[in-house]
DNA sequence: TCGTCTCTCGAACGCCGTTCTATCATGGAC
DNA sequence: GTCCATGATAGAACGGCGTTCGAGAGACGA
């Protein structure tokens, strides 16, 4: 008789459901642990928000490429096949990773006359969040944002949008570059990958070893000759010197001031009630 | 040529890696064929060149995710270990890739009088190299671009850009921004990934097969709540029209037009000379 | 002839995403 | 109280990946 029915009522309360491993009476070799189950086992079933949470920490914590579904299984004390029942794939869990940072954004309500400020802000905004997750750029690449969170962040930029009186078209078409504007800066801007390990994400946010880098590069640069490379060699300083927040605003200022002027010379009418809808003035 | 990569360091925490099976002099089973070796030796030795033309080819033909080290020694008809001693990684060979692709672009030389019509060439050509080799942009993500060719490429961009009567600063601002905006817009053009197998590749090329995906996202905008997306919803129409060339050249405007306007309010000394090179007029 | 150097490559290591399948726990139907 | 459908877990395996190791083959100068 394998188990004593007084004191295993949490692990078999069947009793005998005898079977499993083989012979009616053998008990299990000790090397092959297969009790101690009840003590993990209902453990508390792990939902899906929690797989999406302790990737998102994994993720802040170890970057992208640690991410793995046997990582994560670990991470939450199971095996790495219980995710698949939860988020089917691991790209489907990067749907849900992806969506839940959009969420983080804040975009104000459109005011008429800020619009373009409005709009820089949100840019700031957005830089600063593929900062702070350095892999979120990565992740958004061959990703159309679906999400609940990515609709309402993608309506309330397009009532900015149609609130400074952009015309349809370009308002969307200017949505559409915004987007693709930030995340072509911010995307050589998170470096290789991701903290890796020690704490050695230096190439972020450390001025000091980016000052270094910096150094590195301009003097390769200013060591090439100057007969083939006349204009790079004179400007190896520049590319030292290059501040990365400083060349961030100044791309929005190119882009948002741009933008609004074609917005005055476009032919479409630039009446923002035209399509009927109400949230808008 | 002494650049083998192979340094030999530890690379093997354990400690034991040498056990495994083999016996100290027993004869290879005659079942396990050791001959032949003559019959493939000296092939013909393969060299750098050609295993950067194959990589390159079979990129165009099944991209990004099709290429892998083993894959490409078949296609080559050697074994995926033989590889490394030329070319170091398969991050080192992509390196050597992208530089090879860079190089297929032609930058005019420097016209004062046309450089924005130069610059937004460029950007045009650089964008139909991106088509071309939908892979490209995601090899060049993590990469600082340092080839020959590559250093080629930024030396006459620059020099475009200086022509234009930018100072120093703003050239090389303008010139990272520029690669990154063309990035930007390019990266999430060139679809999930690659053409896949069967000739597929109908993301990017086939014009019907867009206009069908984007009539799909239409419908599902257009299916949205109105009273929580009254925006979207009212644009839904635009997001199905959107013609991705247009939306390029409306980007390159917006970038170049308001670049050189930056430029005519910069303080810095506009004369291109200042430096002394001897290139730029 | 010998030794050294360049180059090739089968085998293995440790990882990966994913699937299969056996199993357990639970709760409603009978 | 018993039975069964269902939700959920997880070990084992599959095929593939980048990379390393070590044995060896060929070329070549001494």
């Amino acid at each position: 008789m394998p188990n004593n029915p007084a004191d295993s009522s949490a692990a078999d309360p069947s009793g005998l459901s005898g079977l499993s491993d083989r012979g009616p009476d053998i008990p299990p070799p000790p090397w092959q642990r297969a009790p101690d189950r009840s003590a993990r086992r209902r453990r508390e079933p792990i939902s899906r928000d929690a797989i999406v949470a302790a990737a998102l920490d994994l993720l802040d914590r170890e970057g992208l490429t640690a991410l793995s579904m046997r990582r994560l299984a670990d991470e939450l004390g199971t095996g790495a096949a219980s995710l698949y029942w939860h988020v089917g794939s691991k790209d489907g869990l990067l749907d849900l990773v992806f969506d839940e940072v959009i969420g983080e954004g804040k975009v104000p309500d459109p005011d008429p006359d800020r619009w373009q400020d409005q709009l820089k802000q949100v840019a700031r905004d957005q830089r600063a969040a593929s900062l702070r997750h350095p892999w979120l750029v990565r992740v958004s690449i061959g990703r159309i944002p679906m999400g609940p969170n990515a609709l309402r962040y993608s309506e309330r930029i397009l009532a900015i949008l149609r609130a400074g009186g952009l015309p349809p078209h370009l308002a969307v078409q200017g949505y559409l570059l915004l987007i693709a504007t930030i995340n072509g800066f911010t995307i050589d801007e998170t470096g290789v990958d991701d903290s890796a390990d020690p704490a050695a994400n230096t190439s972020l946010t450390d001025p000091e070893s980016r000052q270094r880098a910096a150094a590195v590069a301009r003097d390769y640069i200013a060591s090439l000759p100057v007969a083939q490379f006349p204009t790079m060699t004179a400007l190896a300083d520049e590319f030292a010197l290059a501040d990365p927040d400083e060349r961030f605003d100044l791309l929005i200022d190119i882009f948002i001031d741009g933008l609004s002027r074609h917005a005055v010379s476009s032919p479409a009418g630039p009446s923002p009630t035209s399509a009927g809808q109400p949230g808008v003035p």
